[in-house]
DNA sequence: GTATTTTCTTACCGCAGAGTAAATTAGCTG
DNA sequence: CAGCTAATTTACTCTGCGGTAAGAAAATAC
């Protein structure tokens, strides 16, 4: 009896009118109060609660016990709707890396130069990561705890988000609009500016998720230099 | 019972980071073919192979055994050497911290603007990342770990490294060599661009850890945009 | 109603890993 | 050499977790 006796606030199993049904409800749980309901539903009930879990503490350190108690159900309920707690991992970074890839395509319909490409997709990749829970996942858990086959398949979704921003830096440079850099390393701090978001960022802060991606555009672009004509707004 | 309680402090703050010859040897476990020797450099094999392994798979990964099992000795000889897992966590994050702290310092003596004292900070501080593999551990390794008194120490120390370059930041800001930005935010990117740095470099690479430092300090303050009379020299 | 399928639970297995007890070996001292 | 102490091993405990087997309970179909 791992799961000790029930009785977690026992909420009326009545189902008032209301649908709780949306995948970004505040409370996932609630999805698993109706027993016949839509299977996605609690699929992204359950997802939703292990990315905010593993967020938390870490993939390792979050059981699937642990998970099953947020959602008031039981470990075996889990795997009904997922293979193995690595399933769920892969699909957070699945949901993540869609939503990231989504951002960046309506950040970039737009042309410019390389520069301006650049700085879109830094405000683009970092709002994302502010405002989306697996977009966080995507920048912070750690792929190596997954399987070679599950890596190999989720690093090559990556990797597509990383070669981007590479292309944007060498059109730019090709354009002009950007100083002859080591493109590799630009990328990777950039990317290590954005990803890191996760270690400190909490929701309710502050900063709304527009400001932060703006200011980052600007930082990793303009630089910290104060410039002779520079008409930018800084914060 | 168990972890929570005191940490013993076996070894003198001041004396971290200072390495009692072979610490650095290319084969800690050579330290522990001999029985007796010196203590503290079989606690200094531990530390280096244990942040080897950690960066390698993460602390939760990293079994005690496969520890032991890299030092050729078995698991509880490392118990009369350190207290617990934690204890071994801790000490790498002490190690690292000095490091980092002192390359500060060296970098810093040289008075300048506040952008150039930002410059050197970041310079320093990803060169060790690089170079030192305790100074890595500090940039990637998640102290959530930690229980909570041994985390309050650790972040503590960080703390201190993470002031300094807001300082700079608010100095260059005060002498008009940097432009006004949230420095909260811009500390945020540019800790988060070298901590990052640990997740891709692999020693042995192409660059050495000076021509890293030195590219990253001139990205992160310079940025990217081509300027007009512009003397720096990229790669 | 009864039968069938979907959904979820109780009870369990096996294993790996942190940490310990107690015995044992190697070095040191006289 | 004997005897003491430092260093290390063998053998073990205990806990927690990933995952499964088998069946109960609810929804659905007939």
């Amino acid at each position: 009896m791992e799961t000790e006796s029930h009785s977690p606030k026992s909420h009326s199993p009545r189902k008032m009118g209301t649908f709780n049904g949306f995948a970004n409800a505040p409370e996932p749980w609630k999805a698993f109060q109706v027993r016949q309901r839509n299977v996605n539903e609690k699929k992204d009930a359950v997802l939703q609660t292990a990315a905010h879990l593993f967020l938390e503490q870490g993939y390792r350190r979050t059981s699937m016990g642990e998970l099953a108690k947020r959602l008031n159900i039981t470990k075996p309920a889990l795997y009904y709707y997922f293979k193995n707690k690595e399933q769920i991992l892969v699909d957070c970074y699945g949901h993540g890396i869609s939503a990231i890839e989504s951002g960046l395509d309506s950040a970039l319909v737009s042309h410019g130069t390389g520069f301006d490409k650049v700085k879109a997709y830094i405000e683009a990749y970092a709002t994302t990561v502010v405002s989306h829970e697996f977009g966080r996942c995507v920048a912070m858990l750690d792929d190596s705890s997954l399987s070679p086959a599950a890596r190999k398949e989720v690093r090559s979704l990556k990797r597509r988000i990383d070669a981007a921003i590479r292309h944007y830096l060498e059109e730019g440079i090709a354009d002009g609009s950007v100083a002859p850099c080591n493109v590799k390393l630009a990328s990777f701090a950039i990317a290590g500016a954005i990803n890191w978001i996760g270690t400190w960022y909490h929701p309710g802060g502050e900063l709304s998720a527009a400001e932060i991606g703006q200011e980052f555009a600007c930082l990793l672009t303009e630089g910290l230099h104060r410039l002779h004509t520079n008409a930018r707004s800084r914060v």
